[in-house]
DNA sequence: GACTCTACTGGGAATGACTTTCATTTTCAA
DNA sequence: TTGAAAATGAAAGTCATTCCCAGTAGAGTC
């Protein structure tokens, strides 16, 4: 049974909804507002149990300065604008079959896949 | 012109050569072999400049503590195993039709991508 | 209920990568 | 030569994340 604690962290990120990005102190401030008094280690301590359960995703992005949680649903990638540091989802993944004839021809298992793309945002590029 | 310093850190990136990924410090240790006194500072800001020129890729991996620089290259993903923290490079690159039609899609420019891959590597795997 | 063992907890200190600041030095074109 | 702009290094600062440790809550047992 996951601690009361960690399923609040749980519903946070989840309540944040697809396509939302919460880093650890954002959501430890969404957490204290119904829990005061919970410390930040619990945060980081509940969002690596629900990493590894396979909850939540931790996305980080190069150029942010903290890591990004989001709820685990449909493979994905990312892309952030590289002038105002927005990250949009991007509907876009690597099939599996080419993900198993790369493990394949390096020996390796893949269980993870990260994608992000940097550029400009349409608001930013005009 | 490329101030002699950054050209030094240039070189130490280029020598490490494809495949290899180093890390500030790592770059900041050899680089005082060649000219002790050199500040951490420069390192930095070298690296950033080389990064802007393009003639250096930072690629920071999640599960790392540091990020990591390599000589640009071919485009190509990155697999880290997560036992051991070994990076190796991947053959793979989205082709670029794809990435214009995301890119049209969405409203967005794309003029970088990163891939990495999680998993085990042979040796772990074993 | 009382007991025990374990997992969970929070605060604060520690870590470590990276950035900022600032006074000094180098570069290089005029 | 000279003067502005760029580069430099040391030290201090920032900030996300982790470690440590003593205290607490909960599940299971008697």
């Amino acid at each position: 049974m996951l601690p009361k604690n960690y399923q609040l962290i749980y519903e946070i990120v989840e309540e944040s909804g697809l396509g939302h990005h919460l880093t650890p102190s954002e959501i430890y401030a969404l957490a204290r507002r119904r829990r005061p008094g919970l410390g930040l280690t619990t945060v980081y301590r509940g969002l690596e149990r629900l990493r590894d359960l396979g909850l939540v995703s931790e996305l980080n992005v190069p150029g942010a300065d903290a890591a990004a949680y989001e709820p685990s649903g449909p493979r994905h990638a990312h892309f952030r604008c590289k002038r105002c540091g927005t990250i949009e989802d991007v509907a876009f993944a690597i099939p599996a079959r080419t993900l198993r004839k790369l493990a394949a021809a390096h020996g390796f298992t893949i269980d993870a896949e990260r994608i992000t793309f940097g550029g400009r945002c349409s608001a930013c590029s005009a």
